[in-house]
DNA sequence: GAACTTAGTTATCAGCTGATAACCTGTCAA
DNA sequence: TTGACAGGTTATCAGCTGATAACTAAGTTC
């Protein structure tokens, strides 16, 4: 059984989607290392060697994960500045869960003194990218995020997204008006 | 050194209190049995004992958490029945950390099949509350509960609070136009 | 083809953590 | 007093988990 061997660099782009998989399901301390190692297919030990710490690759995923949504931000941005085509762009990424999930995660580990001030540059720098983005006042700037989490936390709640459960009639009271991911539910293509 | 020997209600009680510290800081799956125990002044087997398990005493501390913010609520709006005065109260509960804290917790492990059930009654019971109180629309609830959430997370993240770190521009414009419970910080009173 | 580098493994472990079992001790009624 | 219930404790442990160390093997260069 010939393993493929990948370089350094694919490797470690590989684990940091096995973690991005892993935390967003059981958060930072509710995933263990080797729940990620074997996801990627990979011995626990070689996940420690390439970023030295289990906080450390938290940490790792967490940019990668704002980063992801910075780019998706600029996409969105680059067909239509302003803040109703990003707010697409938010509700597909809320379907797809992790990247924004993942985040989540790292806001509720914020307390964290390592952890803590990488959240907070994550966060800090999407602020500042949508407002780059689409000149966007203050207050609307502030109405966007308040939104997007509370659409994170109901995610995360699995009020809405994939495995929403059963809908009840608060939640679509706090859903309804917003033009949400729901209807756009994956009909089975390929992930 | 003869202990003070409590009724199991009051222990209950007292225990539930110091899980809320405990779990506030981190979460469900970074807070061992052990540290609420401690904080209570109690074995750690008799938490156990008590709540059966440590998801258990998870579970009773959110719920603990959501009553306690809906009895905030009625008594703001017992003074004034509108979202503004909720507001209010929620701006008070955010620079007491705890509660609103614990809760993302409890939502940020809402993927876990026994927290997740629990989770969306807690906050389903509390938009109902709101409603209630306020007769507030749809539109009104789902915005209060948007900048509720952003507060929240922002909370969690130490941008506003008690132990807010140097504000950075971004975040006064998140915050800024908010009444925000930063000019309420406690002048150095007694916890 | 030999020396070297880089990608990976297996073996191992100390420390923690939730949970169980067995025992101890105030307090109160009769 | 004595018994009995309720509120606790100490002792103990199996299983997990992050991390280290030592070893193996696939390419690569000359």
């Amino acid at each position: 059984m010939t393993r493929t061997r990948l370089t350094a660099e694919e490797r470690h782009d590989q684990l940091i989607g096995a973690a991005l998989t892993a935390f967003t399901t059981g958060g930072y301390a509710g995933t263990t290392t080797d729940q990620v190692a074997r996801l990627a297919g990979v011995s626990q030990p070689y996940v420690i060697r390439l970023f030295g710490t289990k906080q450390q690759l938290f940490i790792a995923t967490l940019e990668h994960a704002a980063y992801r949504i910075e780019q998706r931000f600029r996409a969105a941005a680059a067909i239509q500045a302003d803040l109703s085509s990003i707010g697409d762009a938010y509700d597909e990424l809320l379907t797809e869960r992790e990247l924004i999930t993942v985040l989540l995660h790292g806001f509720a580990a914020g307390a964290d003194p390592a952890i803590g001030p990488v959240v907070r540059a994550c966060f800090g720098r999407l602020v500042e990218t949508v407002r780059e983005l689409t000149g966007a006042g203050a207050e609307e700037i502030r109405d966007f995020f308040a939104h997007g989490m509370l659409l994170t936390v109901l995610g995360a709640m699995n009020v809405v997204g994939r495995d929403a459960v059963a809908p009840e009639k608060w939640m679509s009271d706090l859903v309804g008006s917003l033009d949400l991911p729901k209807a756009r539910q994956d009909p089975g293509g390929p992930a």
